[in-house]
DNA sequence: GCTCACTTGTGAAAAGCTTCACAATATTAG
DNA sequence: CTAATATTGTGAAGCTTTTCACAAGTGAGC
């Protein structure tokens, strides 16, 4: 059943989460390709496609079932445990990630803050004492975090990545504008914002050129 | 020259961008597409590929010269003029990017911050004073801004991209997690930090399940 | 000038992803 | 039970992106 799958599947399986509980919430039972489609912003041919490389969930005639889709795409996700995430980092896209509600309603559980500032270390942020990022390492390993977010400057992030992952973290959110070097398979997401707004700047000036 | 340029090679083209600042810092006069592939995460021969779409700027047998690469990227992705952003959502994210001074030292100037609770509309940040979101599209249209970061609810992000949009916007940054729908040829660039956090609680599922 | 080491630019091959098209299957109505 | 309608699952086709391989160009050393 399962070769590799690509990454634009995965952020798809994501799209479809969420329109299914969207479907759940207004009370339909089933939904079709079509449906989940327009919502996810893809194709039906492609929502099936994606779909077929798990399993068969469908009825043919009938479409999916709403509430058991759901199920089995929370489980392709890996979201039917709650993942532990240490953020390193308590700058402004560290407080902003903080207190974004829709992390944990989604499983992610921030169980530890780390900085290096000193003014910053031994302050609270609600239930959570800041740490020093000089105990990256205990941290990790003693509240078993899986994830790690660095929000950290450029600089201090190819470091604090290998500290995390030699400490047993099995993958990284990386917002600082460095391509991370990391053992085989430990997955990194990089969040480069300057970048999406070069894109958006190309695509301006190219259909501009174009005109 | 021009056919469809891939997302792909616009996000590599900002990676070679940012390589190739630094390797100017460090003195350096040419580079290879060996080094550039080596900073930028990709290989030598996608590096020649990518640049070759837009033409021959190397010299066999010695490299790329590094300041005029470094010119000639920043044409391509538009980075040669300066960009007018207007901030919708005064929240955490929002607050978060307008601090952000990446923003401004790539191009990209917030010409105004707008936002719906009355008690944020009138307050100042720094020079910037935050207007009601009634007046988005007085805003866009006299400020002449390019583009819009929308850092709101998702639920108020489709009618503030269709007045943006009506009012003049040309491109989009979303942080909703909803599939915007826009005119034609307006570009739109989805920013969804939980979609990431759910690739990585794929790619270590996945992993595990194959051990 | 000639050779050598190096590196680009690019057609062609390979790999990967999306769309198409339709047989297979389910439900409903008569 | 049969016909009509709906919709899946999937091989094959089509398209895009990446990788390969090498001729062609460049400068340095002698
Ligand atoms: N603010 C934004 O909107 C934004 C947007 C895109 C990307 N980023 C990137 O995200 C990262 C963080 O940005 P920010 O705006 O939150 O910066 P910030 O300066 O507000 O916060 C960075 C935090 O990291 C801490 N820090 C520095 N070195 C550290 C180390 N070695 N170990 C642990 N902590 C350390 C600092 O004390 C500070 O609290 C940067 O790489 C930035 O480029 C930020
Ligand atoms: N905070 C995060 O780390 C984070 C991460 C990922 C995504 N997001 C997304 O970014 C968006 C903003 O998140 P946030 O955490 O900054 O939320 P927030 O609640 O802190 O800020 C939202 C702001 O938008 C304003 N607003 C509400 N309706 C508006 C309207 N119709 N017009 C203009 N302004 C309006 C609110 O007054 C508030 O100031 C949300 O869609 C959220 O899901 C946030």
């Amino acid at each position: 059943m399962s070769r590799r799958v690509s990454e634009s599947t995965i952020r798809r399986l994501s799209y479809y989460l969420r329109a299914l509980e969207a479907l759940e919430g207004s009370g339909a039972a089933t939904v079709s390709s079509e449906e989940l489609a327009e919502r996810g912003g893809t194709t039906a041919a492609q929502v099936r496609k994606d779909l077929s490389q798990f399993g068969s969930f469908g009825k043919r005639g009938l479409g999916y079932a709403v509430k058991e889709l759901e199920c089995t795409l929370r489980r392709i996700l890996g979201l039917h445990v709650r993942w532990r995430v240490a953020l390193v980092g308590a700058g402004r896209i560290g407080s902003a990630l903080f207190e974004y509600p829709n992390f944990a309603q989604r499983g992610f559980d921030c169980v530890a803050v780390l900085d290096a500032d000193p003014a910053k270390v031994g302050s609270r942020w609600g239930p959570i004492l800041i740490r020093p990022v000089s105990e990256l390492e205990r941290t990790v390993r003693e509240l078993e975090a899986d994830l790690v977010i660095l929000a950290v400057p450029p600089e201090a992030a190819q470091d604090l990545a290998e500290r995390a992952v030699g400490a047993g973290a099995r993958g990284i959110l990386n917002f600082a504008a460095v391509q991370l070097r990391v053992p085989r398979g430990i997955p990194v997401k990089d969040v480069n914002l300057v970048f999406e707004m070069e894109a958006l700047s190309f695509a301006i000036t190219q259909a501009d050129s174009h005109a």
